[in-house]
DNA sequence: TGCCCGGTGGCACTGGGTGCCACTAGCGTC
DNA sequence: GACGCTAGTGGCACCCAGTGCCACCGGGCA
């Protein structure tokens, strides 16, 4: 293989199986598409791509990690004197803010992991990070162990609302942001005419 | 095979491979056992064992369908001036209202459900019928429409509270009753002192 | 007896994922 | 320039989940 001037060529591919997965698995099912398919359409062997993700939904995400990087450097950066789901609220606007040109991707990928069965399924392992991320924030700011109800349940509520904001995101017209601030917003009073 | 009367034959195979899976995936982790070695431990083909259930992780959730209807059975018939948050958790507490003698099995279900990977994505799948009823309930009980934000949300944010109900169950003494109380009154109150 | 039918077992096949080995290109060292 | 090192790659064989197909066997029924 060639490897074009650099240490990122590493980086390139990765890109390229990227590109050609998202492109096979939007024209056509998830399920449909073998990885032989994706190695193909990338110019790379099959075993090359398990070499740069460790399975067919791994490279729907992206680098995932990075943005749980990210939104764990926000919520340590906030205003102490914010409210904890304001600051949770303004993290999660923060890290899924993409610029313009960028959005039609985001909308593929994010259309790809609601809709498919088994991008759904594989969401809730890379979740779980989020979760942890939120819950050490809640406690840090409450005190609260990390393991005790109240941090698990806001982790795992307010990722709810971020989900379901991603939803009404994919199917209306709004910004994701004001989505995501309805969702927030809903969930901090307590779902308003429902109790 | 033999056929012991009646026709709950089937019924009571569905029943021995059910046991042998919780047993044998307990005991050890869930993806180092095959689908021979449940089968083995049944008494049954590894063919037999995917005509009862379609997956491996299937094996573990028992008839869950059957809880999903029963959920949507009670959420139909809650009195409608309760409120709706209050009808969610009541119907999450009846239709979890096990036997005490049944509750050793339910621990062991659960811990796998919740602590394996593969067992956690795979719960997505099942929830997501849970998540489609109790929007349904909501979207009934608000005039909304079941595909907009607030049913949605209140679909997901209150199965996150009794999942995680679930998990501080797993980890204390209480009563899941007592847990899921506690993570609903949570979520209705807006999570008091986090705003 | 002949027929249907539900449950079963065996077998071959696809596809995801892994371990192992061999090859190559780049790079620094003597 | 020969040497070794390393990162990235391809190929191959293998394991395992899941499926389609066919053959068998038992019980009920005309």
């Amino acid at each position: 293989m060639v490897t074009e001037a650099g240490g990122d060529a590493r980086e390139a591919t990765r890109a390229r199986i990227e590109a050609a997965a998202l492109e096979l698995f939007t024209r056509r099912d998830f399920e449909t598409v073998t990885a032989d398919e994706v190695a193909d359409a990338a110019g790379i062997s099959r075993r090359t791509f398990f070499r740069h993700f460790a399975t067919k939904a791994d490279a729907v995400w992206g680098d995932f990690h990075a943005h749980v990087v990210r939104l764990d450097e926000l919520l340590a950066g906030t205003d102490p004197d914010q409210p904890v789901l304001a600051s949770i609220c303004a993290a999660y606007v923060e890290v899924n803010d993409y610029a313009a040109a960028d959005l039609p991707l985001l909308r593929h990928r994010m259309r790809l992991i609601l809709t498919e069965p088994a991008l759904q399924a594989h969401s809730q392992v890379r979740y779980a990070d989020v979760d942890r991320v939120v819950a050490e924030h809640v406690a840090r700011r409450t005190g609260a162990d990390r393991h005790s109800l109240v941090p698990r349940l806001v982790a795992t509520a307010t990722r709810a609302a971020a989900t379901t904001a991603f939803e009404t995101w994919l199917t209306g017209e709004g910004s994701l942001a004001e989505d995501l601030h309805a969702a927030f917003d809903q969930l901090a009073r307590g779902f308003p005419g429902l109790r």
